[in-house]
Parts: C-alpha cells; sequence; structure tokens
DNA sequence: CGAACCTTGCCATGGATGTGGTAAGGTTCC
DNA sequence: GGAACCTTACCACATCCATGGCAAGGTTCG
C-alpha cells in the first residue's frame, strides 16, 4: 500500500511519479494495488536521502547510471574535466544548487 | 573574439552564457574583449562534441564532477545503482531523452 | 568621424522537472 | 451498502535551463 510507503516521506503522487520514471516500480496486486516491498522501502529511503543532502535529481542518477555503461561517454567525460580549468568555477554551480535547496 | 569563437559553433550569446557558468573562461583584454585562446576553443569543441553526441546537460557534466571529488556522493550513488534493478528501465529515460534531441 | 565590432544588462520564450490537485471509477472490508 | 482505500488520466503551477533578442554604451581601426 501506498500509505506504508508514504511513510518513507514520500507522498502518494511522488510515488506515482518515480514509478513513471522506472526509479523505484513496485509490485502490484491483482487489483493492481502497488505493493511496497522491503526493497522498494530501501530504495524510496536511499534516493531520499540522496535528493536531501547532495541535491540529486533524477536525470543526475540517470547520467550516473550511462557513465557506468558508455565507456565512450564516460572517456569523453574525463578528458573534459581533465581539460577544464581548476574547477573553482563548478563550486558556484554546485552553491546555486545547494541555496535553491535549502530555501525549500 | 567571440567572433571566431561562434566558429566553433557556439553563438556569441552561448559564449557568455557558458562564462557566467564557469564552462569556459576566456581571458580578457585590457578593454574587456573576451580573448579565446586554443584551450578554449578546444574545450568549446569538446564540449559541443558532448552535448551533440551523447546529450549531456551543463548540470550533468557538474555531477560527473563532483563525484570525482566527493567520495561519500559517489558511494550512495553507487548505492542506489547496485539496489535498483535491471535498469531496463532507466533505457526509456535516456530513450527519451536522445528522442528530444533528435527532434533538435 | 563612422562602421563594425565588442561589452553588460534585461526581458522573453519553449521545454522539462517536480509537485500538487481533482475527477471518475475499482477494491477491501466492516 | 458505505467508508476508506486504491487506480488512471488530466490540468496546473513554479522553477529552471538554454536560447534568443534588444538596448545603451565602449573599442578598434580605416
Amino acid at each position: 500500500m501506498g500509505q506504508a510507503a508514504a511513510q518513507t516521506g514520500w507522498s502518494a503522487r511522488m510515488l506515482r511519479y518515480l514509478e513513471t520514471n522506472g526509479l523505484v516500480v513496485p509490485r502490484r496486486a491483482d487489483s493492481g494495488y502497488r505493493l511496497y516491498a522491503e526493497r522498494e522501502l530501501g530504495q524510496l529511503r536511499t534516493l531520499r536521502d540522496l535528493r536531501e543532502r547532495f541535491g540529486v535529481e533524477l536525470d543526475e542518477l540517470a547520467f550516473a547510471n550511462r557513465l557506468r555503461r558508455e565507456p565512450e561517454l564516460k572517456a569523453a567525460v574525463e578528458t573534459w574535466l581533465a581539460a577544464s580549468g581548476p574547477a573553482a568555477d563548478w563550486v558556484d554551480w554546485e552553491q546555486r544548487k545547494h541555496e535553491r535547496l535549502l530555501v525549500a
């Protein structure tokens, strides 16, 4: 039941959203009701953590996944990171993101 | 001059945008004009490539950077990826992204 | 001087994301 | 049967990103 799932800190609405994006996909009862087992509950908590503590967005997770399975991409990104400066500038980007989150 | 830089496929507008985000930061002449050296031109081409071939967005690059310098984050993400299913669902996400790009 | 660049703003847009709401309708269980 | 759940399918919204455009003003150079 989504109600027990909502006890992980997500709204029922969000659970459906996460499912449509393939992030946390629960089994279904014959009636169509979603059944969240421990596995999914764990995923939900992990995901919540990732967002709260690091401000990770869904597309960023998808990207992390790509990095693992697309060596070409990974290489290109590494090249880029190596070539770009002292990375001090990146802090700005991250800081702004964190500020946004702190407001919320 | 931005004109030579625009020959890397970016509009002058975008060059300023990239600069404000710390992605490609050219030196400045005394007059304030931007001076793109080979270094920056290379970065611009690499960046262009990343976007064309892989649809990488700027925030995703920032994220890749974070992964390298925040071990905690990296660990959390790894945990997540390991715990989430066969990753077949992620394909959807990526496919949609690719579709978007192909249209453009 | 004047043309052709450049500079920094600021406003505007299209599309995506993350959320919430609501409506119309099944399921569970007392 | 009726309350309290659940389901899908929309509509809506604020925010952000990536771009473009325009205005007002410096710089370079013939």
